[in-house]
DNA sequence: TCAAGTTTGTGTTGACAGGACAAGAACCCT
DNA sequence: AGGGTTCTTGTCCTGTCAACACAAACTTGA
C-alpha cells in the first residue's frame, strides 16, 4: 500500500473517499434432501421487501469474520455457531448500492441442524430457500446477491471434492449413507454406494468409527456403522463430480469446475 | 445486507464507521529461474522505507479490479497489462494499519517479460524479490503484506495444478521445456520431461502447435516444437505436485494443498 | 418359518492414468 | 564418426476408479 494522492496520514480521517464496508453471509444447510440457503427479507430501502443475504456494516473494532458471525446471528436469530465459515470474495462494483459506494466482503458458512430462523434486527423475516430457486432466478434478490450466491454454490460444490467439509452438513455422528446423501444433494448427482463407501473409509482420518451401529429402521436394511468426523481436512485424491444428474438436467455445457480456497 | 443500527440511508453519508478500502497486488513473474514478486519501497509513513505490495485507495468510480491495475501501473511504472488478474482475498484485521481502519482487497497477477520496474507515485523504488526470501521472512515487509504474499504463493502453486495458467508465465510462443521450467520453478520440484510432455500435449486444447521449431542452440539438442496457448482454461485431470524438491528441502510436513478460485 | 425386499458392506474385474525408465530422433561440438 | 544434449515416443508396471456381482444383516408379510 503505497498510498497515493489522497494520503490519509492520520491527521484528517475525513479525507478518504467515502466507502462503506459490509459483510454478507451465504449460509448453507441441507433440509428435505435439498441444499438450502438462509435469506432475510429486507425491512428498509433500498430493495425493501426483497430477499437478501444477511449482512451489514463492519464495526470499528471487530474483524471481518466477527462481523459476519454477528450479522448472521442478529438478523436470523441463529444462535448456533456455524460449522464452517470461510471468505468467498469481495464485491465492490461502483454502483451496486444506490446510496453510496459499498464494498461487501462475502462469506459462506455451513450450518447443520438449523434451528427455526426468525427475523431480527432490521430483517423483517428470515427463511430458507432451495438453491435451485436462486440458480433459476426465480427469486428477485437485493443488490448483487444473486451473483454472490451462485459463486458460493460453485465454491461449496468444488470444496466437497477435495475437503472433508461434507461431514459438517451432518450431525456429530452419522452413517456413510448420510454422508453420501450430502454429496448427492449438493452435486445433484447419483453416487455409487459401494465405491463411495470404499473411498471415504480408506481416506486417511476422514471418518472415525464410534463402534456403534444404527438402530433397526422401518423398511429393513442392514444396520449401518456410525462415524464421527476425523481430523483430516483434505482428501488425498479428490472425489470426482460425474456428469450424471439424479433428477433434473441443467448443467450449462461449459468449463470444468473452479476450485477455491481460504479456509 | 440488512443494514443495522447505523443505517446509511443516503441522507447522511458521514454516519458510516470510518473505513478505508485499498487494493494490493501480488505480481508474479519468473526471472532467473526463480519465482519473483514485485515490491515497492514505501515513501511515506507508516512503514516508511519498508518494502510493500503496490496498492492504494480505491477511487469512487472505479471497480476494485480497475484500482488494482491502476495502482500497479502508477507505483511500479509497469505499462504492460498483466496476463492474469484474480482476487485473492480481503484482509481487514482491525489494527493492521496504525492510522485507521483499513480493509484491503488483495489481488494476484501474472506478468511475463517484465520491463524494468521503476518507482512511481508515492513509491520511492520498485524491485523484484524472490519468493524464497519472503517465505523465509528475510525481508521485513509493511503491514500484513508478508501474510498476503504467502497466501498468494500458495494460491498460484495450487492453480498450476488444475489450470492452464502456467502458459501465462511464458512468452506468447514457447516450447514444452519452457513450460516445464515454469512448473519446476513455481513448485520447486523436478518433473519428468517425458511424462510432462505427454501430459500437456494430450490435455485438450492446452497447447496449440505453431508448426515451427526452435532454432539450433549451443550445446546442441533436438529442436523443440513451438506452441502457443490454447483456449482451455482448465486441465481435465490435474497435474500433481510430488514431494520431490529439486534443491532445497523445506516443506512443513503438514496438510495437503489448498485450492483456490475466482478467475 | 420362510421368502422377498431393503440397506450396508466387500470382492472382482476391466479400463485408464501416471510414474519410471528405455530408446529413438535431431541437433551440437570436436 | 563418436559422444553429448535435448526433445519426443514407447514400454512396462502399478494404483485408482467405475461397474457390477454378491454377501451380510435386517424388516415385513405370508
Amino acid at each position: 500500500m503505497g498510498y497515493d494522492t489522497k494520503p490519509p496520514d492520520g491527521s484528517d480521517p475525513r479525507a478518504y473517499p467515502p466507502v462503506a464496508v459490509t459483510v454478507d453471509v451465504v449460509t448453507f444447510t441441507i433440509v428435505d434432501n435439498e441444499l438450502q440457503i438462509l435469506l432475510i427479507r429486507r425491512g428498509q430501502d433500498p430493495h425493501r421487501g426483497r430477499w437478501a443475504l444477511p449482512g451489514g456494516f463492519v464495526r470499528p473494532n471487530e474483524s471481518l469474520e466477527e462481523a459476519a458471525l454477528r450479522e448472521l446471528h442478529e438478523e436470523t436469530g441463529i444462535t448456533a455457531e456455524p460449522r464452517h465459515l470461510e471468505q468467498l470474495g469481495t464485491y465492490g462494483r461502483p454502483n451496486r448500492d444506490p446510496r453510496m459506494r459499498v464494498v461487501t466482503v462475502a462469506y459462506w458458512a455451513i450450518l447443520a441442524n438449523l434451528p427455526e430462523p426468525r427475523g431480527g434486527g432490521d430483517a423483517a423475516e428470515a427463511s430458507l430457500f432451495s438453491v435451485v430457486m436462486v440458480e433459476a432466478d426465480a427469486l428477485k434478490l437485493a443488490f448483487d446477491h444473486s451473483k454472490i450466491i451462485k459463486e458460493a454454490v460453485e465454491r461449496v460444490r468444488s470444496k466437497l471434492e477435495y475437503t472433508t467439509l461434507a461431514a459438517q452438513f451432518c450431525p456429530p455422528e452419522f452413517t456413510i449413507s448420510q454422508l453420501r446423501r450430502v454429496y448427492e444433494v449438493v452435486w445433484n448427482a447419483r453416487i455409487d454406494p459401494a465405491n463411495f463407501h470404499r473411498k471415504v473409509t480408506t481416506s486417511p482420518d476422514f471418518l472415525r468409527s464410534t463402534g456403534d451401529v444404527t438402530n433397526p429402521r422401518a423398511r429393513g436394511g442392514r444396520p449401518a456403522k456410525i462415524y464421527s468426523p476425523g481430523k483430516a481436512m483434505y482428501i488425498s485424491s479428490p472425489l470426482m463430480r460425474s456428469p450424471s444428474p439424479t433428477d433434473s438436467e441443467d448443467e450449462p455445457p461449459e468449463e470444468p469446475p473452479n476450485r477455491s480456497d481460504r479456509g
